[in-house]
RNA sequence: GGGCUUGUAGCUCAGUUGGUCAGAGCACCGCUCUGAUAAGGCGGGGGUCGGUGGUUCGAGUCCACCCAGGCCCA
C-alpha cells in the first residue's frame, strides 16, 4: 500500500508530522553520518545576530544555504553544519543603553561595566527562540545545539592568538583616526550610525583672509562652514595644478582660484595669475594665537583633493578634525592641535571660550573676526550634516587614538586570493568586492566600548612597551590580578574582568595595563574558520584537511565590506589563502513596492505568517524561483501562494493519483520488470524528459544557478508530468485488469515521482519526503543520492516527436474553439500533415482521445487550406546585403508566395533584381508562413499543421449527447461524494426521443464510464434532477447500489 | 557626491553572440475540459522594452548621457 498524501491539508499542518519524524529519527545527524568517510564539502555559517527579530530576508539566505548543503550531501558529500552567533558589537551595547534609559558612556561606567556587560550577554540571546524556530520550520538543517559563540572564552583564546600573530609581526599599530564623534554621547558613531542621522540644515558659510606674510596688505581667502575649526587651522592647502589669482579690490590684494572669482561681489581686478604650486610653502599669519605650535605651521601645501566645486579654492586646514586634513598633517608633517576635549567643548588654552560647546562658539568666532578685519563676508548656506542618531547633537569630526592592522602591507596577497574564489554572481568579486580591496586602507580594529573582544595588548605605564599574550595559559604566566592575586583559570575574557591583570614590564619594570579598548566586531566574525574549531587549541591536526578553507559561503550583498572582507583578510594573513573557495551572493528581499522592508515603515513581512500560511516549501520554492538571488526579490505574497497551489499542489495530487490507484490495483513496483525500451512511447517520452531534466538541474545546481534549477524542475512537473504524462495515462489506469499497458504505467509514474521527489529534496525537503516515504519503506529522501541522468535514456528525436503530437492538440483544441464545437462533441476528421504520419500513426491515439474525433487523416499539401506568404531571412541575408534589406522585403512581399515556393520546391534557388544586384534566394534565406483559406478550420506552428472537418452527422450527434450524459452522471456521482469505485444504478425521464435513442444506443458506454451497473427509464420525473443536454431536457438521478468500495471494475 | 546593481504588460519575471510580429505565469474577460488536481486547455484585452541621443541595413540587446529604485561608501 502507498501511503496517501493529504492534499487537503493546510501547509503548517502537512508539515508538521514531517518535521516531527525527522527529529525523532535524528534525520539531520543522520544525513551527516551516513556520509562518513566521504569527501568533505566544508560550509561555513554566517552568524546572524539574536538581538533582532529574524525577517523574510534571512530566510532567503538560509535557503539558499540549506539547499545547497542538502545537494552536496545527496551529490555524496560529507557537510558539517555548525549553527553560529554572532554577539559582540555596538548594536547591542545600544539596545542594552535603550533598555536602560542611558545614552552616554560616563553613564554606563557609572551604571558599572560588570553589570552592563552582563545585560549585553544575555541581550543577545533575546530573539534565539524565534531564530531556532524560523530555522526549524524553514526546514534549514543546522546544527543549533553545538553553535559557535563569540563571545565564548574559547571562541575569544583562538580570537586572541590570532591578533597575537599580527601583533607578533608588528602589523598592529596606533594612530590617531578621525572619527564621527558625538560629543553629548561622548562616543564615536559607526558609519552606519552616522548614515542614520544625515539632515538638510543651514550652517554658516565663511570666507575669512589669511595674512600673507611678508606681503602689503595681502590676503588667502580660504572658505569654511565649520568656523570653530578655523582655532587649529595649522596650513592652507591649495590644488598644485589649477590656476590661481591675486586680485585687487578696494584697500587689499586677495588671493583665490581663478576659476572661483564668481565668490567676490566687488570689483576687482586680476593682478596676477598663478598656478598652485606656486604658492607652496608660502608664509602667512596664526589666525588665532590660542596654541603654539610645537613644529613649524602656517604655510601653504599642495593637496589634490581640492576642488572647484565651492569655496575658495584654498581650503583651510585643521588635522585633528578632517579625513583630508589629517592625512595632509601626516604627509607635511604639521602639528596637531587638538584643543578640544570629548564634550565636544575647547579646552583652557583657548581662553576666550573655554568650556563653550564649539559649534555655540561659531558665532562669537565670526564675531571676533569680524572685529579684526579678517572676515571677508559671510552668509547661510544649506547643506546635508550628520547628527547623532540618538541624541540629535551634531557630530564633530574628530581625532581619536586608534589601532590599526596593516592590511595594506597584504592587499595585493588579497587581491590575488580574491581572483581565486568563484564568486557567483562573477560581477560581486570582479566589480563591488575587488574595487573595494583596490581601495584597501588599514583596518582600524578597536572601539572604545564594553561589548566585545577585549584588545589583548598591554602597555607599560612607564615606558610605553607592549606586550599580546596568545592564550589564557599564556595570559595567567605573564599577569596577576591587581590585587596581587594569580590570574584564575576561568577568567572570563571580556571587561572588566581581564582590565584588572597587570603584566610586569620587562623593560623597565613598570606597570603594565591592558589598553581598554575592544574590537571591532567583525574581526570576531572573519576570525570563524579558525575560533568555531577553537584553532589552534584544539583540531590543529585535522585544521587544513578537514576544516579549512570552506568550499562554500552564502550571504547578502550587505556583507560585501563586512564578512566577505574580514574573512579574506584574516585568512590570507593567517594561511595565505582565502577561508572560502566559492561564495553565492544574495540581494535583499524588498516588499513589493520594490522598497526596503524595515519595521518602522511597516511594510516588514513577518516570516512566521507566511510559512504558517503557506509552508515552508512554498515559500522556499519562491525565493528561489522568483529571480535570481542575487536581484533584488521583491516580496509578493500571492507569489508565494502561487507556488503553493500550482507547483506544491499539483506534485500532492500526482503523488495522490498514484497511490489512489496503485492502491485500487494492489500494485507493487518491486513484482514486475518491464525494460524501459519494453514501454509504451509515452513512458520512454517521459522517461528520456526526466532524464533531460536530471542533466540539466544537477549542470544548474553545480553553478549555484538555483532559480534555473527550480524553474526546469517546476515547468516539468507541472508540464510534462502532470498535464501531458498522468492525463493521458488515465485510460490505461482506469482499464479493469493488470495488463502490461497500466503495469507500465503505475511503474513509470512511479520511477519518476520517486526521482522527483529526489531531485527536489533540496529545495522542497518536505513534499519531497513525504512523496519518497509514500513509495518507498526506506527512512529518508535526504540519505539518498542525488539522481544521475542515464544518457541512453535521453530520446531527443522521441522528445521532438511528442512535441508534434502536443502542438497537434492544441492547435485541433485551438481550432475547435474558433468554431464553438466543444470537445465532448465528436468529430469525423482530423486533418494533418503527410511528413507527420509516421509520428502520429504511432501515437494516434493519444490525439484521437484528447480531441475526440474518429479518424486522422494525413495530407500533402496544405494548401488546401492555406496560403503562403514569405519574408527574408534577416539573419541570412541581412550581413550579405545589408541596406538593400528593406528593399528585398519589399520586392518579396510584392510576389505570389505560392508560385516562388513551387521553384524553390523544384530548383531550390530564385534569382531576384533588387536595386542593380542579383538576389539568390533558397529556402534557408526566407521565413516561410502561411495564411488560411476561407472554409476550414486550420491551424498551424512550426512544421506542424491541422485542420478539422466540422460536419455533425446523426451518428455524432447522438455519440455527443452520450458524452453529454456521461458528464452529467459523472457530476452528480463527485456532487454526492460517491467513492471512486462505487457502483451505481441511473434513472433517467425524458420527452426527447433524441436521448431515449441515445441511451439506448450507448448503454455499454454509459455504463462502463459511469460504473452504473443499471439504467432504468422512469415513467415521470418525480424526484430526478433536470438537466440540459445539448438543448434537451432529461431528468436524472443516481444511486450507490454497491457497499464494496475496492472491487474491481469487471 | 562616488562605486556597483536593477528598470520589459496592472503584478512577478524570461528574452542567447544585435535579426522577422517582444514572450510566460498571475490577475481580468469569454469559451472549454475534468472521478488526481487548490489544477488544465483555447482565445481576448493590456507594452513608446525607464528617458534622450548615438553606432548599425537592423537595437529590448551595443555605446554615451539623464531619470528612478536598491546596496555599499562618503
Amino acid at each position: 500500500m502507498f501511503k496517501k498524501i493529504n492534499v487537503k491539508a493546510k501547509p503548517a499542518e502537512f508539515e508538521k508530522p514531517i518535521r516531527d519524524y525527522w527529529k525523532q529519527h535524528n534525520i539531520p545527524q543522520k544525513s551527516e553520518d551516513f556520509r562518513e568517510g566521504a569527501p568533505k564539502f566544508v560550509f561555513y555559517e554566517g552568524p546572524p545576530t539574536a538581538n533582532g527579530m529574524p525577517g523574510i530576508h534571512h530566510a532567503m539566505s538560509r535557503t539558499l544555504k540549506d539547499v545547497v548543503c542538502r545537494y552536496k550531501t545527496m551529490r555524496g558529500y560529507q557537510v558539517n553544519r555548525k549553527a553560529g552567533w554572532d554577539t559582540h558589537g555596538l548594536p547591542v551595547e545600544i539596545e542594552v543603553q535603550k533598555q536602560l534609559g542611558i545614552s552616554v558612556k560616563k553613564e554606563i561606567e557609572e551604571y558599572g561595566i560588570e553589570k552592563f556587560n552582563k545585560k549585553c550577554r544575555e541581550s543577545v540571546f533575546t530573539y534565539e527562540k524565534e531564530w531556532r524556530e524560523m530555522t526549524n520550520l524553514l526546514g534549514y538543517w543546522l546544527d543549533l545545539d553545538n553553535p559557535y559563540i563569540t563571545l565564548k572564552n574559547e571562541y575569544i583564546e583562538s580570537v586572541w592568538w590570532l591578533l597575537n600573530q599580527f601583533w607578533e609581526k608588528g602589523m598592529i599599530y596606533q594612530e590617531n583616526k578621525i572619527v564621527p564623534f558625538c560629543p553629548s554621547c561622548g562616543t564615536p558613531l559607526s558609519s552606519h550610525e552616522v548614515a542614520l542621522g544625515y539632515r538638510e540644515v543651514e550652517d554658516p558659510s565663511v570666507f575669512i583672509k589669511f595674512k600673507v606674510k611678508k606681503a602689503e596688505d595681502t590676503y588667502f581667502l580660504a572658505w569654511t562652514t565649520t568656523p570653530w575649526t578655523l582655532i587649529s587651522n595649522v596650513a592652507l592647502v591649495v590644488h598644485p595644478e589649477y590656476k590661481y589669482v591675486k586680485i585687487k579690490v578696494v584697500g587689499k590684494y586677495l588671493i583665490l582660484a581663478k576659476a572661483r572669482l564668481d565668490i567676490i561681489k566687488e570689483k576687482y581686478i586680476i593682478v596676477e595669475e598663478y598656478k598652485g604650486s606656486d604658492f607652496k610653502n608660502i608664509e602667512y599669519e596664526q589666525l588665532f594665537p590660542f596654541v603654539i605650535p610645537d613644529k613649524k605651521a602656517f604655510y601653504v601645501v599642495l593637496g589634490d583633493y581640492v576642488t572647484m566645486e565651492d569655496g575658495t579654492g584654498i581650503v583651510h586646514t585643521a588635522p585633528a578634525f578632517g579625513e583630508d586634513d589629517y592625512k595632509t598633517g601626516k604627509k607635511y608633517d604639521l602639528p596637531f592641535i587638538q584643543p578640544v576635549n570629548e564634550e565636544g567643548k575647547f579646552t583652557k588654552e583657548v581662553t576666550d571660550w573655554a568650556g563653550v560647546f564649539v559649534k555655540d562658539a561659531d558665532k562669537e568666532i565670526i564675531r571676533n573676526l569680524k572685529d579684526r578685519g579678517l572676515l571677508y563676508y559671510r552668509e547661510q548656506i544649506k547643506h546635508t550634516y550628520p547628527f547623532c542618531w540618538r541624541c540629535n547633537s551634531p557630530l564633530i569630526y574628530f581625532a581619536r587614538k586608534s589601532w590599526y592592522i596593516k592590511t595594506t602591507a597584504f592587499a595585493d596577497k588579497m587581491r590575488e586570493n580574491n581572483r581565486k574564489i568563484n564568486w557567483y554572481p562573477k560581477y560581486v568579486g570582479e566589480k563591488r568586492f575587488g574595487d573595494w580591496l583596490d581601495n584597501n586602507v588599514d583596518w582600524a580594529i578597536s572601539r572604545d566600548r564594553y561589548w566585545g573582544t577585549p584588545l589583548n595588548i598591554w602597555v607599560c605605564e612607564n615606558c610605553g612597551t607592549q606586550d599580546s599574550p596568545d592564550s589564557i595559559q599564556n595570559l595567567i604566566e605573564k599577569g596577576k590580578m591587581s590585587n596581587g592575586k594569580p590570574v584564575p583559570k576561568d577568567i572570563e575574557l571580556h571587561r572588566p574582568y581581564v582590565d584588572n591583570i597587570e603584566f610586569t614590564c620587562s623593560e623597565c619594570g613598570g606597570i603594565m595595563r591592558r589598553t581598554p579598548e575592544v574590537i571591532d566586531c567583525w574581526f570576531d566574525s572573519g576570525s570563524m574558520p579558525f575560533a568555531q574549531w577553537h584553532y589552534p587549541f584544539e583540531n590543529q591536526d585535522i585544521f587544513d584537511a578537514e576544516l579549512f578553507p570552506a568550499d562554500f559561503i552564502a550571504e547578502g550583498i550587505d556583507q560585501t565590506r563586512g564578512w566577505f572582507y574580514t574573512m579574506l583578510a584574516i585568512a590570507t594573513f593567517i594561511k595565505g589563502k582565502s577561508s572560502y573557495k566559492s561564495c553565492l551572493v544574495n540581494e535583499l528581499v524588498l516588499d513589493k513596492h520594490g522598497k526596503k522592508m524595515s519595521k518602522s515603515k511597516g511594510n516588514a513581512v513577518d516570516v512566521f505568517k507566511i510559512l504558517d500560511k503557506y509552508g515552508a516549501d512554498a515559500t522556499r520554492w519562491y525565493l528561489l524561483s522568483v529571480s535570481p538571488p542575487w536581484m533584488p526579490t521583491r516580496f509578493n505574497e500571492e507569489g508565494v501562494l502561487e507556488v503553493n497551489n500550482k507547483f506544491i499542489g499539483t506534485l500532492k495530487n500526482v503523488a495522490s493519483f498514484f497511490a489512489t490507484y496503485g492502491n485500487i490495483d494492489n500494485f507493487e513496483y518491486d513484482e514486475y520488470k518491464i525494460a524501459v525500451e519494453d514501454r509504451p512511447e509515452l513512458d520512454r517520452w517521459i522517461i528520456s524528459r526526466l532524464n533531460s531534466v536530471i542533466k540539466k538541474v544537477s549542470e544548474f545546481n553545480e553553478k549555484y544557478n538555483l532559480t534555473r534549477a527550480v524553474r526546469l524542475l517546476q515547468s516539468f512537473v507541472i508540464n510534462d508530468v502532470s498535464n501531458w504524462y498522468v492525463r493521458r495515462i488515465r485510460k490505461r489506469v482506469w482499464a479493469s485488469g493488470m495488463e502490461d499497458d497500466k503495469v507500465t504505467a503505475y511503474m513509470t509514474l512511479y520511477e519518476v515521482l520517486l526521482t522527483v521527489s529526489k531531485l527536489c529534496a533540496p529545495y522542497a525537503p518536505y513534499i519531497s519526503e513525504e512523496i519518497y516515504k509514500s513509495l518507498t519503506e526506506k527512512e529518508s529522501v535526504h540519505l539518498e543520492n542525488y539522481p544521475v541522468h542515464d544518457k541512453n535514456l535521453i530520446q531527443p528525436e522521441l522528445e521532438k516527436e511528442m512535441q508534434y503530437i502536443i502542438d497537434i492538440v492544441s492547435l485541433a483544441r485551438a481550432a475547435r474553439n474558433e468554431v464553438q464545437i466543444k470537445i465532448r462533441q465528436p468529430l469525423r476528421i482530423l486533418y494533418v500533415p503527410e511528413g507527420l504520419k509516421d509520428v502520429v500513426e504511432r501515437m494516434k491515439s493519444l490525439i484521437i482521445e484528447e480531441i475526440n474525433i474518429h479518424v486522422i487523416e494525413f495530407v500533402k499539401d496544405k494548401t488546401r487550406f492555406m496560403d503562403y506568404s514569405i519574408k527574408p531571412d534577416y539573419k541570412v541575408l541581412g550581413p550579405k546585403y545589408g541596406k538593400h534589406m528593406s528593399h528585398i522585403a519589399q520586392t518579396l512581399q510584392n510576389m505570389d508566395a505560392n508560385h516562388l515556393i513551387d521553384i524553390l520546391n523544384k530548383e531550390g534557388v530564385y534569382h531576384l533584381d533588387v536595386d542593380t544586384n542579383e538576389i539568390k534566394l533558397t529556402k534557408e534565406s526566407l521565413q516561410i508562413k502561411t495564411q488560411n483559406k476561407e472554409g476550414f478550420v486550420y491551424g498551424e506552428e512550426g512544421d506542424v499543421f491541422v485542420a478539422l472537418d466540422t460536419r455533425i452527422d446523426d451518428e455524432l450527434l447522438l455519440e455527443g449527447n452520450a458524452r453529454e450524459l456521461v458528464n452529467k452522471i459523472q457530476f452528480m456521482r463527485k456532487e454526492q461524494d460517491f467513492d471512486i469505485m462505487d457502483r451505481i444504478e441511473i434513472s433517467f425521464y425524458t420527452e426527447s426521443d433524441e436521448i431515449k435513442e441515445t441511451f439506448e444506443k450507448f448503454v455499454d458506454y454509459i455504463q462502463k464510464e459511469t460504473l452504473a451497473v443499471e439504467i432504468a427509464e422512469m415513467e415521470n420525473s418525480d424526484g430526478l434532477k433536470s438537466w440540459n443536454v445539448n438543448g434537451k431536457e432529461v431528468f436524472l438521478q443516481v444511486k450507490v447500489i454497491s457497499e464494496t468500495p475496492h472491487s474491481k471494475i469487471s
